[in-house]
DNA sequence: AAATCGGGGGC
DNA sequence: GCCCCAGATTT
């Protein structure tokens, strides 16, 4: 259980709080809209990632998608997403979308409870798109309001990691006149003046109201916790051209799960190596590259192959289906593809461009 | 309660 | 290099 020492008072709180808001708001796509669509649009990218990063892709995405009903009809929404991580998203948005408009006539549903309903939708995302783009009287606690109200009312014992338990104290704060903007202007704070290390206390609205500054221990809470070391995961992946294009495969598990990226294999014998189904053994390959990549999971390092195909697998490998494409190497960017396996396609490109040059250069000062 | 899921930007 | 972000879902 939480206890509250010292916290400021409600109406202080919302009055200094709302005013910086307004004078301190930075601009975004998404702002100025009450549209529900685009509202939740941007609630699910901005998920677990920060505002800069999501402002090119939600104006790709809404471009292509400028419904609710547009991106249920939607083939393949992952492609816009790529790059963008947590894929799982994309497709859960594109779930909902379809729900929505079975469900709910093609409208974000009003009720709370139908909200948490869609795939995609927690405590959080429900409680922004109500309060930003309905007006309802709801708050967010999400990573930033966490912080900021642990320090405000000096929460030593209420990790910020339990944000459950700091949803009461959110709904007795919160704005019944403009609860998006109060929630939005509390997100704002964390991400702007109230740091996660050093805060920047003197530039804060709150400073006078906030209980950890007043204590002196605004740097020490909320306290980190341990985190797992990363494992290192080795892949072979191969790099299989035939007439100026590359084989790309995708499947439904695996580390690219459902995102296009070259065959690999975790395997220790280079000898008769099956990737992704196909027979394409490394025997006479040879690395060209080490690429390495890190998630927040594990750190990947990727050992580049370019083996020739075997020719009784020609034909194997040439089918192309659902599940496999033959793709020139400067469009792999274009292709719903991860990181890691646009590194690869880069890499590859500024070795090949390498190349050109060099044979240029050659022919023209011939070797002496 | 803990694990899983991406990637990048700030320091 | 570490930290952690406008979290949700599964185990």
């Amino acid at each position: 259980m939480t206890r509250k020492k010292n916290g400021p008072a409600p109406r202080a709180l919302r009055q200094r709080l709302l005013r910086w808001f307004d004078r301190n708001k930075r601009e975004m796509p998404w702002r100025g809209t009450k549209d529900p669509y685009r509202v939740w649009l941007s609630e699910i990218m901005l998920q677990q990632t920060r505002v800069p990063v999501v402002v090119p892709y939600y104006q790709r995405f809404l471009q292509a998608y400028p419904t609710v009903k547009k991106l249920a009809r939607a083939k393949s929404v992952l492609r816009l997403w790529a790059g963008l991580g947590y894929y799982q998203r994309a497709r859960n948005l594109h779930r909902a979308a379809k729900e929505i408009v079975r469900k709910h006539g093609g409208r974000f549903p009003k009720r709370l409870e139908d909200a948490l309903a869609l795939p995609g939708i927690g405590p959080y995302t429900a409680r922004a798109i109500l309060s930003i783009a309905y007006g309802q009287p709801v708050a967010v606690v999400d990573g930033n309001v966490a912080r900021v109200l642990v320090r405000l009312f000096c929460l030593t014992e209420a990790e910020v990691d339990n944000r459950p338990a700091l949803q009461p104290l959110a709904e007795r704060l919160v704005s019944r006149r403009r609860p998006g903007d109060f929630n939005q202007a509390l997100m704002e704070l964390g991400s702007t003046i109230c740091l996660p290390k050093i805060p920047r206390c003197t530039l804060c609205p709150l400073e006078r109201l906030c209980a950890a500054r007043q204590a002196g221990v605004e740097k020490k809470i909320p306290h980190r916790q341990k985190k797992r070391p990363r494992p290192r995961l080795e892949l072979k992946v191969f790099v299989i051209e035939r007439e100026e294009k590359v084989l790309l495969v995708r499947e439904a598990g695996g580390y690219f799960s459902g995102l296009w990226h070259f065959p690999y294999t975790t395997g220790r014998n280079k000898s008769g190596i099956r990737a992704n189904g196909y027979e394409i053994g490394t025997g006479a390959g040879r690395r060209v590259a080490t690429v390495e990549h890190t998630t927040t999971m594990r750190d990947l390092v990727l050992q580049v192959y370019q083996p020739p195909v075997r020719a009784g697998n020609r034909r194997a490998v040439s089918e192309s289906n659902r599940h496999t494409r033959w793709v020139r190497l400067n469009r792999v960017q274009r292709l719903g593809v991860g990181a890691a396996t646009r590194k690869v396609a880069a890499l590859l490109q500024e070795k090949r461009r390498k190349q050109q040059r060099e044979d240029v250069a050659g022919r023209q000062r011939p070797a002496s």
